[in-house]
DNA sequence: AGGGTTTATAACCAAACGATAATTTTTATT
DNA sequence: AATAAAAATTATCGTTTGGTTATAAACCCT
């Protein structure tokens, strides 16, 4: 499920409130209570932004956020009761985008989250195609000249996840946490995923024009050529 | 003339001294008091963050900014002795990133201007282009007259090392550093792989024009040339 | 100009990496 | 439990890499 906005927040009254609050208004917002629901939740989902609180139940909102900003770009703004200015700093340092104070007014969180949804929010990409092939993300499928491929839950994980940041260099780490959710296996096991994939989508599966090796990196899909 | 940050504030004490205090921290920034000083100033120089106080001398903030937003999409942060919420959601619907509240902290002050530039700065200017060379940072690739040149990743992270300083001094200690990971092996390696680089990239690879030699002290790329 | 030092050039090599194919283990289905 | 499908493992092989070394050229100082 694609969210727009997630809260991360221990008051659970007010992250609820303010989670409908940005409902209302066509931002599509879905609240969690600590740390480790944070991790699960953006295990299966996905976000345009997070608001993340500084006190956590089980963690610190910056510790979180340290971890986040390991894996993704997305835009975080803290939300918290301490006023010091050292902790904003803090949290603009560490990869925050913004920082608003408890108790906070809706309309200027709302109006703040929107600012950022429309300068960073991507546009959401729903498939890939060309004259050869075809990537349909919300119908789970994908054709080759026309005709259609069947591919495994993992083969479709992978190829999507590499379409959806089409022309980046994704490295075997994010691979691993993103695909495998963590599971680490071994580089071999990566190997044969994408070398199935090649046979299915590549004109010559030995020169691959779609999946790209950069050595000692990772893979790439590259579209947009022809 | 290229900045990273603009104010404008009609109160000049105020702005001369955080633009004094930004520059400390390596953000280049200017300061003008008007409205009118403001468009004079953008058509001479570019700026990659805008501070503008809501209210100037021969105009509103509020007005110069969607004047702005017609013509660019430079991020702006107002600043402002209103207080009000109501200000705050308007600063943001019309275009604002960001609003900060007289009187403010230089730290944190400097910490969202910082953060913008990291964010926006990544996300616009990742790169190299010119007539001969060009450089895609998130899509590791690099052209030479439009040909697509094969680097390794050694080769990647020393480029992109240098581009990133560019028109600054490295010295071998900071590339040893940077690119080997402190991984310290000897000078000659550095000297093959910057030859390597020079073939490829250079008109002339023994009269190199944007990977110069100081001797002495290290390497330096220099761009914008034409 | 000459000696010492720093950098450029070129060829070479061991280790690391990825592609491939065959085999085993796990998971899902009947 | 039996079967089929999916995913992981393993082993082999060829390629790419990144560093090493040796030699030549360029630079700096007295």
């Amino acid at each position: 499920m694609k969210y727009d906005c997630l809260i991360v927040d221990d008051e659970k009254l007010l992250a609820d409130s303010t989670a409908e609050y940005l409902n209302l208004f066509q931002v599509k917002t879905a609240a969690v209570y600590d740390a480790q629901s944070c991790r699960n939740f953006l295990n299966e989902h996905s976000t345009q932004v997070i608001l993340l609180d500084v006190n956590l139940a089980d963690s610190s909102g910056f510790e979180l956020c340290k971890e986040l900003r390991a894996q993704t770009q997305v835009p975080i703004i803290f939300i918290s009761a301490r006023t010091g200015d050292d902790d904003q700093v803090i949290g603009l340092n560490i990869g925050g985008d913004d920082y608003i104070q408890k108790p906070y007014s809706l309309s200027v969180l709302s109006a703040k989250v929107k600012a950022v949804l429309k300068r960073y929010g991507a546009a959401e990409k729903s498939g890939y195609h060309d004259d050869w092939l075809r990537v349909d993300f919300t119908a789970r499928q994908v054709w080759v000249q026309n005709q259609e491929q069947h591919l495994t839950a993992l083969e479709y994980r992978l190829l999507f996840f590499l379409i959806e940041h089409e022309n980046r260099v994704i490295t075997k780490q994010e691979l691993f946490k993103q695909v495998w959710k963590d599971k680490y296996t071994t580089d071999g096991t990566l190997n044969v995923h994408i070398r199935k994939l090649r046979q299915m989508i590549e004109k010559d599966p030995s020169n691959p024009q779609y999946i790209i090796t950069k050595w000692g990196e990772g893979y790439q899909f590259c579209g947009g050529k022809q």
